[in-house]
DNA sequence: CTCCAATATGCAAGCGCTTACATTTTCTTC
DNA sequence: GAAGAAAATGTAAGCGCTTGCATATTGGAG
């Protein structure tokens, strides 16, 4: 591996002729830097066309200024909105984001974060709660800052910017209830290991049994997040002896490809069968009739995650839970049971 | 900034009674070291919960095994499909990913892949063939190995592992040509700095003037990539005193907007208005009628980049040049002239 | 048993940067 | 203009790791 001779401090040094402690200096803290001194440096970093090396300040100074994420997949929409607010944020601060994806698979989530701590994240985001306690321990021990968003608790030991997925989907279960659904269904995302999906289901359970209806006559069926896997799960919920009235999704992806199924099924949404989803992604605004949904503030979530660890990397001690409010979406996909 | 005393290679070294290096080529070739040695030193890696410092090693091998790419956007899927698949392949062979987002910003773009580099990336995935000099100058002047997607051209100082957007969108204008469309209405991504709009709005072009169709009569509305931009632009093309018989969209995002737009409008897709789209998103499959677009493959793409830049990164002369084949997916919203 | 090659390990010199501390220069103040 | 404080700069010691080279150990072959 043949590696160009690249410019060094001390190449910058010698140019400007002052020390290397000062060029150090005119990079991070200029204004402790006389401003002939400061210009001098500042000219031949430009003709050598000096870049600092990130290893050795790494090395040098314990910081990076790069903040991991671990999310579950890149493949949709689900998470790009926040990250993508996330990473301007964090730009916005001089700091640069490191994603990894963990397709929805604890190990390689664990994997990712040993992999991104070992890279000197100074930070870390990531989604939902459910995690190994070695993999939490690995955290703490090393004391990095992290955020878990997309769910929420008030556990101190934590920072939280996310939302209440149990009340979400209570609320818009109980909706449904007050238009007279009483057999439900739920297409949900699988279970195992997300906290997520498990909360969305046991708020509909909860609202349910609320109006004490037999909540375990649910049909409750696991998916993967895609349209085409969730118009197959509709279509299974659909042909069981008693369809229910109404199919909730675990998310706007899978009541897309409902809603699909549905149409090419020859059910009228809402009158033969009410669909709702999750999320509020632009997807959903496409479907017709218009999808009844949680919106979820995923930008302010983004943007909020950042501070919150931006901070906490100048004071270690620094812990935040912030619930940020989900709406329901009227769309015309939840209707009176007819 | 309290920072936890982590154990360092030397911690490790004591605890196993060998020296650094020992236990450095554990960790890097394990198979030039004893198996008795190693086992040892395994050991106490383990006891001690030591994972390497991530400068520290960047600084003394030059090499981080980690990639980067910036793309225009995290904000749609466009780029998830392709960004996922190139990750799975990263980490498939040890390294890992680190993406960055533009805003289709040049500026923002070239300030990133500085970033990139100066984190040490071994080598770096970028979108499209548009950008300064400057910093194509500053990759080769690194050698930074770098793999350009999205795009094609058999230009030999660097690697394209892409796709015909030209040869594309001429060949689905033929189509539409062959139907009896004769006049055109195009809503096209920003054509500044993005080359793959140019390139889609220059195949339509040539199309037409291929079979002596006036192309100057085409309406070109640039819109961001939303749905709802989609729809205004559709609305706007086809409010004009002589509205076309045809909108093809430069993406399928814009093309679900324009599609939508166009039911809201009571347009009879695709008998009094035919539309068309570019990727092949998921989201295309739940347009109805369903959408005719170009088929990308993205994941392929994603994998071959990968490979391309792994190979780069050994042999710093390594260059390849993939076109992949994109196909017209037959929907139904591009029909005959009625 | 030697002896030598092959294998395994240790030594120590950096990699390029930051920063505590020491030193020099500049600015105030009387 | 001298003295002391404040500001600017320099000196040099690491940060934790890799790796070329030197040294020690092992394993045949004779």
């Amino acid at each position: 591996m043949t590696q160009l001779e690249l410019p060094t401090l001390e190449d910058v040094a010698k140019a400007a002729l002052v020390s290397t402690a000062t060029v150090s200096r005119c990079l991070n803290t200029p204004e402790r830097v006389a401003a002939k001194t400061l210009d001098k440096v500042l000219e031949a970093v430009k003709t050598l066309g000096y870049s600092p090396n990130f290893g050795a300040r790494a090395l040098a100074a314990k910081r990076t200024n790069t903040f991991g994420a671990v999310i579950p997949t890149m493949d949709n929409a689900i998470f790009a909105r926040g990250l993508q607010a996330f990473q301007e944020e964090l730009v916005k601060n001089g700091a640069t984001l490191l994603v990894a994806s963990s397709s929805y698979d604890p190990e390689i989530e664990e994997e990712q974060i040993r992999a991104l701590v070992a890279r000197g994240a100074d930070g870390l985001l990531l989604i939902g709660t459910e995690r190994s306690p070695d993999i939490y321990q690995f955290i703490e021990d090393r004391q990095i800052p992290m955020v878990i968003c997309w769910a929420y608790s008030n556990e101190p030991t934590r920072s939280y910017v996310g939302f209440d997925n149990y009340q979400a989907t209570f609320e818009l279960a109980e909706r449904a209830i007050k238009f007279g659904h009483r057999k439900f269904g739920f297409i949900s995302a699988h279970q195992a290991g997300n906290d997520r999906a498990r909360e969305r289901i046991r708020g509909v359970i909860a609202a349910l049994n609320e109006h004490n209806i037999d909540a375990s006559s649910m049909d409750i069926i696991e998916s993967h997040y895609s349209i085409a896997a969730g118009g197959e799960c509709f279509k299974k919920i659909m042909e069981t002896p008693t369809p229910p009235t109404i199919v909730m999704c675990g998310n706007d992806v899978l009541a897309a490809g409902a809603a699909k199924m549905g149409h090419e099924m020859g059910l009228n949404i809402p009158n033969e069968v009410s669909i709702t989803g999750f999320d509020n992604l632009e997807l959903a605004t496409i479907l017709e009739p218009a999808l009844t949904t949680v919106h979820v503030p995923h930008r302010e979530m983004g943007k909020l995650a950042a501070g919150v660890l931006l901070q906490n990397v100048n004071d270690r001690s620094y812990r935040q839970h912030i619930k940020l409010p989900t709406s329901i979406v009227e769309g015309s996909s939840l209707g009176p049971v007819s």
